[in-house]
RNA sequence: GAGCCCGUAGCUCAGCUGGAUAGAGCAACAGAUUUCUAAUCUGUAGGUCGGAGGUUCAAAUCCUCUCGGGCUCGCCA
């Protein structure tokens, strides 16, 4: 809808303004105050030093044109200047009760755009090593990482999601030494790993010990676990990637002759560097180690080359904060592999803290004293993890009260929105009148009678749908789907204290594309919308 | 010491690419149901947007400095 208004500022103002001027990106906001109109426009205050006028002249001298152009008849019943050079639009009702129509008519897909145009996203998050149970942190990752995905998907993009799996390395030598000792009984090793789940994998896989594709089975034995949480979450992957596939295959190597061929390389101390402190980075960092081995970071290198070649247009990956130090040796890789930059993006999600009411939740691997994600699932339940894990920007540090997540409550978010779905249910269950489904003329559906300011404002927020979408999209924010159904839910909830909807058809189908609007955003966010509470 | 993130109501947080009078939930207080789900709604109270400068028609938002908190700084992954 902002597009669309934009578009028609713009048409306005190429034909208005002299030819060398210029025209300024046009920004159309949604004012705070109702009185304001539904949307407004700055261009005015653009164009003062251009024009040498005051925003109020400027601003009136465009009203004529602008009201009169192809698409304002469908959509605005006011366009107006207020005296400080602002241009408000207020729609027409007649617009928002045609659109109640484009909902139930698209049902499914409203709220759907194609800003992409079927343009290519991988989406890499959690990553998680498989050396044991998923935490908190990776819960959000996951919640976060496939939300976006969901944004891209809803905006007409191709998604893959992927998990790169760490199937190699020193953590992996010390996993399968720390579960062989459990096993036999040893003394765990140095720095091995001794969680409880140690113990536990150690049991499931005693008569395997001996097999001599052993650690293969174990790692697949821990990733399965994973992918059995996050399937509890409703997270699942299009691709795992496999770390050891790239030392196999060898392209480690060829990456690495190919940034030394490039002049990217040095030697130091017996070690391969990697000179990306002159792009960026504070320090340069070792490709190959003295002892003759890669680095993880050489074969990021070469996965995220892979990434390229696989020819994605936007490259994301998720990382938690306790990794963001890393993201400019990455950048630094992609630009001396002369790869464009501009498609590659990290989004860091801050961490997670658990608390139990104002009780903080320790959380350690390394000594096992920890709750796992999988046991925060069952105890809370996917949906309130889920919203949970999804309404805060993922720049903020997260403060997740397993108790209030748990409460059946008027404290807890995620009934709210639910209820306002489940109220909605019930209505259309209770009504005697049968309201037709997109099949029948929607020219027969007369809805001029929608002229409460209830039903206006729920009408109103309805529409906004679409650029919701695309603006979480844009920025990568699902949390800003979770408040705009908060929004929702509240308009709703007053709308169904101050509208009696039972036997008024009209009404009917307002709360029908209501419904709608709630059930196509629960299941972006890929939480249930009960039909009953 | 350096880098990244955060600091907004008592608490948890929104605040869109700078925009009009600073927003919600919870907690507090006062109310609302003979009618569609009270897991709901209405109202009241609560703020020097950590602090100080600057940029401009306009700053919670951008820049500089400063204070406080989190994370990171390996030939680990």
């Amino acid at each position: 809808m902002k597009t669309r208004i934009a578009e028609i500022v713009r048409d306005v103002l190429l034909e208005k303004l002299p030819k060398d001027a210029f025209c300024p990106e046009i920004s159309i906001e949604i004012p705070k105050i109702i009185d304001h109109g539904d949307f407004s426009s700055n261009v005015a205050f653009q164009l003062t030093k251009s024009l040498k006028k005051s925003p109020f002249q400027i601003a009136e001298s465009l009203i004529d044109d602008l009201k009169k152009h192809k698409q304002s008849k469908a959509l605005f019943s006011t366009i107006s200047a207020a005296r400080n050079g602002f241009i408000n639009f207020t729609l027409s009702l007649d617009f928002l009760q045609k659109n109640i129509k484009t909902i139930r008519k698209q049902d499914k897909k409203y709220g759907m755009s194609n800003l992409g145009m079927g343009k290519k996203v991988l989406i890499e998050f959690v990553s998680a090593n498989p050396t044991g149970p998923l935490h908190i942190g990776h819960g959000r990752w996951a919640v976060i990482g496939d939300d976006i995905a969901s944004l891209f998907e809803y905006c007409g993009f191709k998604v893959q999601r992927e998990f790169y799996v760490n199937d190699v390395g020193n953590q992996i030598n010390k996993l399968e030494e720390s579960v062989k000792a459990v096993a036999q009984n040893k003394a765990i090793p140095n720095d091995g790993y001794g969680g409880a789940y140690i113990k536990d994998i150690a049991k499931e896989l005693k008569n395997k010990i001996s097999e001599t594709d052993f650690r293969n089975i174990l790692l697949n034995d821990i990733l399965a676990h994973q992918k059995e949480t996050m399937q509890k979450l409703g997270v699942s992957f299009d691709n795992y990637f496999s770390e050891k596939k790239l030392h196999d295959e060898e392209v480690i190597e060829q990456v690495i002759s190919k940034l030394t061929a490039e002049g990217h390389t040095f030697r130091e101390g017996g070690a391969l560097w990697f000179k990306s402190e002159a792009l960026g980075d504070d320090k340069n960092r070792v490709l190959v180690r003295a002892n003759g081995e890669t680095t993880y970071f050489a074969a990021d290198i070469a996965y995220h080359l892979n990434k390229y070649e696989r020819g994605f247009d936007v490259l994301i990956n998720v990382w938690g904060a306790d990794h963001h130090g890393y993201v400019p040796r990455l950048k630094a890789a992609i630009e001396a592999l002369e790869l464009p930059a501009g498609r590659f993006e990290v989004i860091i999600g801050q961490l997670v803290s658990l608390y139990r009411g104002s009780e903080p939740v320790k959380m350690s691997k390394r000594t096992g004293d920890m709750v796992t994600l999988e046991e925060v699932v069952s105890e809370i339940g996917s949906d309130a993890t889920r919203f949970f894990l999804t309404m805060n920007s993922a720049n903020n540090h997260v403060n997740f009260d397993l108790e209030l997540a748990k409460q059946k409550s008027q404290d807890n978010p995620v009934y709210y929105v639910q209820y306002a779905h489940a109220r909605i249910c019930s209505i259309l269950r209770k009504s005697k009148i049968q309201i037709s489904k997109s099949k029948e003329n929607p020219k027969s559906q007369n809805l001029t009678s929608l002229n409460h300011e209830a039903e206006r404002i729920l009408m109103r927020k309805l529409l906004d749908v679409e650029d919701e979408v695309i603006a979480a999209c844009r920025k990568r924010e699902p949390h800003q789907i979770v408040n705009y159904m908060r929004d929702l839910a509240q308009i709703f909830h007053n709308f169904y204290h101050k509208c009696r909807v039972l036997e008024n058809p009209s009404r009917l189908m307002l709360v029908d594309a209501t419904r709608i609007v709630f059930r196509n955003m629960l299941e972006l966010l890929k939480i249930t919308a009960p039909e009953k509470m």
